[in-house]
RNA sequence: GGACGGGUGGCCGAGCGGCUGAAGGCACCGGUUUGCUAAACCGGCAUACAGGGUAAACCUGUAUCGCGGGUUCGAAUCCCGCCCCGUCCGCCA
């Protein structure tokens, strides 16, 4: 959520903002919407506060005369009843009048209140300007020793590749037909080593975050309330993107949704809250089950481990003060903790800028981290790909946009003793299946077998192989 | 699924038609006292929006006692609907 005062004074850099992101939305329409109800709604406070006066004056007067008609004989009744009835006369048309200007209020408020849940938070100035992922910059790329990104596959390692769709058919690690089966396309079944690889990798990443960063260990429902999915910001945009559990239909309290991240159980844990300064920053990890829908993506990565229904995410967040210089050193943080980590795992990735073209609603700047897949990308001559970069990790920083819409802030030393809205950043530790992909696909060897990274062998019994 | 109980400020908790933005306590902030700490005492302490004021201090107005609606001149208080939380029993893990 934006700041509805911040549009007010300047509604241009709103507008901009929304054009550079490739956001529709009526900022003018806001505007109208806007003036109107404060006009309607002065009006409404006016005449409240005379009819609160009023009834301060006369209220007490005419619980005397109700006394009096009690005991009042006949004859001096009607007189009582008229003074009663014009007592009352001049609060009661005001309160109509009220009443009129509140349904006014009321016809106005939906739609201005829909349209500013779609005002994309501005991207930084220094967010490169650009029409989609096709613009995106890259910022640094990492090689682990025994590879050379300039080289292909063969070149680095003396053997064509297999794409992991391949490596997992012939190693036995995912089922993909029983996966349809149960769960129709987009599913999966990890299957002997090809599970214990997804939940070695996850808690190797999970222990990683926790234990040489810091990070508090917190599980999350994946199953939340609509509020959640609206305060984090994935409502009303992302709201195809999500599973929804229609229990209303069934007579249930309310519907439910299912998270497609861990960030919004994190984020929503202090929706509400005024949080004490000295308690920040908060820095939270979470590992939970993920679920999208890929609508708007059919015919997209339809095949492997890439784009799929369900998968598990380790996430990191951060809450922190409202502070541009804390906000961007901890992004840089965040991406660090992921970068030392695709090193450990002597993966070769690079980071990507993000355009704003390509960047959410909700963030002001994003950076992509994607890691080498040799199994992805364009066909060479014998029909084989020629490897790619594809995203495994998403580093955002949103200011005070999701904190604003959770109602979530924070008071001390710093602010002078107001409440302020923190703000939130939130990146990606490590998401699997999808990081299986480069794992299977880098570390095959000639004889068809994966070594097993050194950092995940602990976490699989010391095996070296799988195969 | 059945039977109850309950949702009030940062927290606990009273109030059950006007004098209540809301007693009291805790926490917090300022002050007095004090060798230090503690205690004691005094004072302050909700949020949002709108208007005024220098985008500060502050002032004014309005709204807010789960949410929505109703009764009433007037509702935290009465009525109706909804949502949520809790307890016990059953069922399942």
């Amino acid at each position: 959520m934006i700041d509805l005062k911040a549009l007010r004074e300047d509604p241009e850099r709103f507008r901009v903002g929304a054009a550079r992101k490739k956001v529709t939305v009526d900022i003018d329409r806001i505007l109208v919407l806007d003036e109107a109800r404060r006009k309607a709604v002065g009006a409404q406070e006016t005449l409240r506060a005379e009819q609160n006066k009023l009834s301060k004056e006369s209220g007490p007067e005419i619980g005397k005369l109700m006394g009096q008609l009690k005991k009042a004989p006949e004859g001096e009744r009607g007189a009582i009843e008229a003074k009663l009835a014009e007592l009352k006369a001049r609060p009661k048309a005001l309160a109509d009048q009220v009443t009129a200007l509140g349904k006014e209020i009321e016809a106005l408020e939906p739609e201005l209140n829909g349209l500013l849940l779609q005002v994309p938070l501005p991207a930084d100035p220094d967010v490169p300007v650009g029409e989609g992922s096709e613009d995106n910059v890259e910022l640094s790329r990492w090689d682990p020793a025994w590879w050379d990104s300039s080289k292909s596959f063969e070149e680095n390692k003396g053997f064509a590749p297999k794409t992991h769709i391949e490596l997992a058919e012939s190693l036995g690690l995912v089922n993909f037909e029983r996966g349809v089966k149960l769960a129709g396309s987009r599913s999966y079944v990890l299957t002997g080593m090809g599970m214990r690889l997804h939940q070695a990798v996850l808690r190797y990443a999970y222990d990683f975050i926790l234990e040489k960063h810091g990070f508090q260990a917190i599980s999350v429902p994946v199953l939340v309330r609509e509020e959640a999915m609206q305060g984090t910001g994935f409502f009303p945009t992302g709201r195809e993107q999500t599973y929804q559990l229609e229990e209303s239909k069934r007579g249930g309290g309310q519907d439910m949704f299912l998270t497609g991240t861990g960030e919004v159980g994190l984020m929503g844990l202090h929706a509400d809250e005024i949080l004490d300064e000295a308690q920040l920053p908060l820095q939270y990890a979470t590992v939970s089950t993920c679920f999208r829908r890929e609508a708007g993506a059919a015919g997209r990565d339809t095949a492997g481990l890439y784009r799929i229904h369900q998968f598990d995410k380790v996430e990191q967040v951060v809450i922190c003060r409202a502070d541009e210089g804390e906000s961007r050193a901890w992004h840089k943080k965040m991406i660090g903790i992921v970068e030392e980590l695709l090193r450990s795992l002597e993966l070769p990735y690079r980071l990507l800028q993000c355009c704003t073209g390509d960047l959410g609603v909700k963030n002001a700047d994003m950076v992509d981290i994607e890691c080498w897949m040799p199994g992805r990308g364009e066909l060479d001559a014998n029909e084989r790909p020629m490897g790619a970069y594809g995203e495994t990790h998403s580093a955002s920083r949103l200011y005070d946009f999701q904190c604003r819409r959770l109602n979530m802030r924070y008071k001390g030393e710093s602010t002078g003793g107001k409440t302020v809205f923190c703000h939130s950043l939130n990146n990606t530790v490590l998401a699997s299946p999808r990081v299986l992909i480069p794992i299977l696909e880098m570390y095959q060897e000639a004889d068809g077998r994966v070594r097993v990274p050194k950092v995940l062998q602990r976490h699989l019994g010391g095996i070296e192989h799988v195969g």
